[in-house]
DNA sequence: TAGCATAATTTGATCGTTCAAACTTTGCCA
DNA sequence: TGGCAAAGTTTGAACGATCAAATTATGCTA
């Protein structure tokens, strides 16, 4: 296997300068036309293609995005982050960007992972996913001025000064629930419930908050259920509450869990017909034939490039981390069956 | 933010020469006990960690490598690649490596990013998911000299010369059918049903041969199924299949989604207990309460870094092309529920 | 066509590490 | 204690790209 090409083999063959082919393949604006197209085709002739890791090193940007790969924790909804990380593969590659996966199991592990990546220039930024109240990740990258994006908004309390703002993208849960549930109240019934899970939880309040927002203003009412994340717990509940209550024309519900448990429920009850709309689309959902409200994780993905490298840029911003609220708020979109 | 330490730095505040300070990081057998610990001091009074670029373009090494994230196609058995990713990221950064994600759409437009990875440094290795027959990417990676493992067998006709073997790490199928029927046999009766893909797939039919394996080992006997992948396909065809027959004791599955069908098709006709085996354990069948045979992506990933870098090393081998059926075979393992 | 501003191109230095070879120290034996 | 091999350490060069500054070519105006 013959050595590959570098710019100065390129330079010679075109009888130009290593900088101009540099120049050709980082500001070709600046080259004349002429002088441009030879060192073009002596770069196709040649096969050259630069070496990464000299143009890292020279350049101090490694133009790889680091993201955490969460461990598995079994559950339904783990397909929406693996949908991200896909859409956010494609689009970093159409940015000459690469996507560099690390596995940590604790916030601690994770800082030692990312102390690794940045300092030994392995990552220009960050994307962290499932960020929590007082998150030590997020005032760790701010401390070291590391550009980072969350895909998910950091909850927090509205007087809360401690927890500084930082750049995140994410889905409008409650957009998602209202959608459905003015769907539900044209095309099944003013009954509906909402099944979702105990208060306290940001996502989980923000979807319930769209239902009962669309409630209020077609004037309807029904029944808000709660349980944790299960799907048998969902059966049990919806079984009993059903049973109690045959009034209900439909269910909303907050999680995609949730809607399987409630359809069983339902079909056991001889009702399999009855309108249950879940979140997150997962394939298990489809399966079953339910309907779900959908993320759009590709939305998401170009959001956080966006945040990370503006509309159109190829490199990576370094804003003012002190004063920085930017967000995008990514519209779901109901998938009905 | 101050200036990054480098070697040169940890050298002077140790009192000894870059080179040293490179040994103790690379092959601290050579070092003397006292200088090294002399220079362990300085490295972690500086903070010092090793520029990953520099390193790489002076080793042409990028400890690095690529996994294509395959598109989302919807469906229940996405998981197992996920776990598997994930599991791959683990161990990797045990022995040093990264792993580094790629979306391609198509074969070609998979080996033309293979291509610019490759060429450009940023990886060493290559871990190929959905193999296929004739597969291009095969080729090129031997043609380029490449180091890869599949995760997936080549399933070829055994007098099939035109494509070379290659290592590959897969999960043993007919393994965890085979344990789901004995399993089956022992605690739900001896008419055992087998609900499969249509001939022809080698990963469905690997499944199928477990079953009739343990049947004809028992001397039980019970009626084969086929279906495509579709979980409302699967439901039709046992509701009608069980009906007809209804001394069925059980019924083994080539997939989770079958499985499921499977399952709701039994409750349906007020059978719910009747055992139901899946494949790949995933989410739903776990959340559905159905038992499925699991197949360990840990020990896929830890079988596909053994074959790319030897039991131990810290560095991909390069071996012979030409003569390398290395593979790892992983025995899957029954979850009962 | 001379003069000059601007565009286009080239040259030398540099990023941080490891390799290869030269050099110095250590420890052992006669 | 001198000699010498082995162990330990240092030095100069190189990996392949881009930056910054210097140089040369081009085109326009008077």
């Amino acid at each position: 296997m013959a050595k590959a090409p570098t710019v100065e083999d390129v330079a010679r063959a075109a009888g130009v300068s290593r900088q101009t082919v540099s120049n050709v393949l980082n500001s070709p604006a600046i080259v004349r036309g002429a002088t441009r197209e030879r060192v073009e085709r002596a770069i196709a002739e040649l096969g050259y293609r630069p070496h990464a890791a000299a143009r890292r090193l020279r350049t101090r940007r490694s133009s790889t995005i680091g993201v955490r790969l969460d461990p598995y924790r079994g559950g339904i909804s783990g397909v929406v982050l693996d949908r991200f990380v896909h859409a956010l593969t494609e689009r970093s590659s159409e940015r000459g960007m690469r996507v560099l996966l690390y596995a940590a199991r604790t916030p601690a592990e994770e800082i030692e992972r990312l102390s690794d990546l940045v300092d030994g220039g392995e990552i220009d930024a960050v994307v962290l996913t499932n960020t929590f109240y007082a998150d030590t990740r997020t005032s760790w990258l701010q401390a070291r001025n590391v550009p980072f994006v969350s895909f998910g908004r950091p909850w927090r309390a509205a007087d809360d000064d401690d927890e500084p703002p930082h750049p995140w993208v994410d889905v409008d849960g409650a957009a998602g629930t209202r959608a459905a549930t003015k769907y539900l109240l044209a095309h099944a019934g003013p009954r509906i419930a909402l099944l979702g899970w105990p208060e306290g939880s940001g996502t989980g309040d923000d979807r319930a908050r769209g239902w009962h927002e669309a409630m209020s203003a077609a004037g309807a009412s029904g029944p808000r259920w709660s349980t944790e994340d299960s799907l048998a717990l969902a059966r049990d509940l919806v079984g009993a509450e059903l049973a109690a209550d045959p009034t209900i024309d439909a269910i909303v519900c907050v999680a995609d869990s949730l809607a399987i448990g409630a359809h069983l429920a339902a079909t056991a009850l001889g009702r399999p017909e009855l309108p249950v709309v879940g979140f997150d689309n997962t394939p298990a959902a489809e399966a079953l034939g339910i309907s779900s409200v959908e993320q759009l994780p590709e939305q998401v993905a170009a959001g956080v490039l966006d945040l990370l490298m503006g509309p159109t840029g190829g490199v990576v911003l370094r804003r003012d981390p002190a004063e920085d609220e930017a967000h995008v708020l990514v519209e779901p979109r109901l998938v009905v069956r």
